[in-house]
DNA sequence: TCACATTTTTAGGCTAGGCTAAAATATGTC
DNA sequence: GACATATTTTAGCCTAGCCTAAAAATGTGA
């Protein structure tokens, strides 16, 4: 198995499976993973095999700690490689996580643990997400939840945006939505319709996928 | 075909063909990327048929000004992100080309022009061979000839070292053998044997075939 | 609980890039 | 110029990772 497929297979299980390891459906990796269905039930038996995953079948699928561990290393590449593209050599952060998506594949850990180093052990990547210390595990969405699910009339602080689209991600910018930047939901449609929320002056209609994409930080007090 | 695999022969067959571009036979090729003959065989049937190689069969094979093109890029990309490696993550001159070997096929234009910038605008990378701008030819051997081919008793000065071997790349620093040190041949072996070289005060016994990878200015004068 | 729609897996194929063994060509020697 | 030897290509096969179409399992409504 190439490391290339292995990785991209347990990050996007990871990813899918969320904080409290919920069982992954093999359709929702094929959707993510751009491949048919099939194709990702071939990879999940040998990964199985391997001992990184455990496949119920016609259930889902569930990373072992090992797996577990391959991800976290690999998500861990992909936000160090991110920051250093943008503190050092100067990219803009929208447009990093596709070159991001193919290094993460490439750095030694010898060469990305240097990286972690020379930018003084960042904490968090561009987009807000957390960079833990090497062989730590993540401590994914601690007090965190998505805007779609904050509460209207509160100030919150912008923790991290899970967006790829660097159009997406400039459009929030332009909006002030930015990790560490404040924003309120003003209004919400019903039936998961869209969100009206205020950023600094201004009031801004915010599609509803793209609002649980904005993960803001849960203490509402602030 | 991968990028992978396509840049990876345009390089060996690049590397192989010299400044004369002479042609190169599929057994160099074979043994210079550790693959069998027939699998050389059938891919530079392949390059041929994108046109990036010439292939006469049973007589060799040679770069189309295309093929230089992407030998070229790839070359450099490899030089730039050792220096890289060395001058900003601080990895040891000996270990970076492995590493380098794997990048320079994982970054993009964009990344690999940035570190040119951040680097300075280098012309040379950590084993002294050259790093061309951007789009530029390269010119690989100048006035520069193999230590194995210098005349004795002449203080010579060393340009480039032609060796991946972490542990020779050691032991050549360790006689004084760098990119820009002094040397000089005191003796030859007959029928191809070792040199007696001179490095400082100190006199010591250089295989031939090491002595073919360390390249020297041909200025003799100096 | 039975029929049906949905989801998942199996079956069978394809391409890339390798491999070995056998056939074809080139080369060196007499 | 013929023949032995070395080199190169062809033929046929393998694995990884993808695909589509068909079969099997799941779960849902009457």
């Amino acid at each position: 198995m190439s490391q290339r497929a292995l990785q991209d297979y347990l990050k996007a299980t990871y990813k899918l499976s969320g904080d409290d390891e919920r069982p992954v459906t093999t359709s929702a990796l094929a959707e993510r993973l751009n491949v048919a269905q099939p194709s990702v039930t071939g990879m999940v038996k040998k990964l199985a095999a391997e001992g990184l995953m455990q496949h119920i079948p016609y259930q889902g699928v569930r990373l072992t700690p090992a797996g577990r561990r391959v991800a976290v290393e690999t998500i861990r590449r992909h936000r160090i490689v991110e920051q250093f593209l943008v503190q050092v050599l100067g990219l803009s952060w929208d447009e990093v996580d596709a070159e991001a998506e193919v290094l993460e594949h490439a750095v030694s850990e010898r060469v990305v643990n240097r990286m972690w180093e020379v930018l003084g052990r960042p904490d968090s990547d561009p987009h807000g997400s957390p960079i833990p210390p090497p062989h730590a595990d993540l401590q994914e969405s601690r007090d965190l939840c998505a805007l779609s699910d904050a509460p209207t009339g509160v100030l919150l602080r912008v923790a991290r945006l899970h967006e790829r689209s660097p159009e997406a991600l400039r459009y929030l910018a332009g909006l002030g939505v930015v990790p560490g930047g404040e924003v309120r939901v003003v209004e919400r449609a019903p039936f998961n319709g869209p969100l009206m929320i205020g950023a600094g002056q201004a009031l801004h209609a915010l599609d509803a996928g793209m609002a649980q994409a904005i993960w803001v930080h849960a203490e509402f007090a602030g």
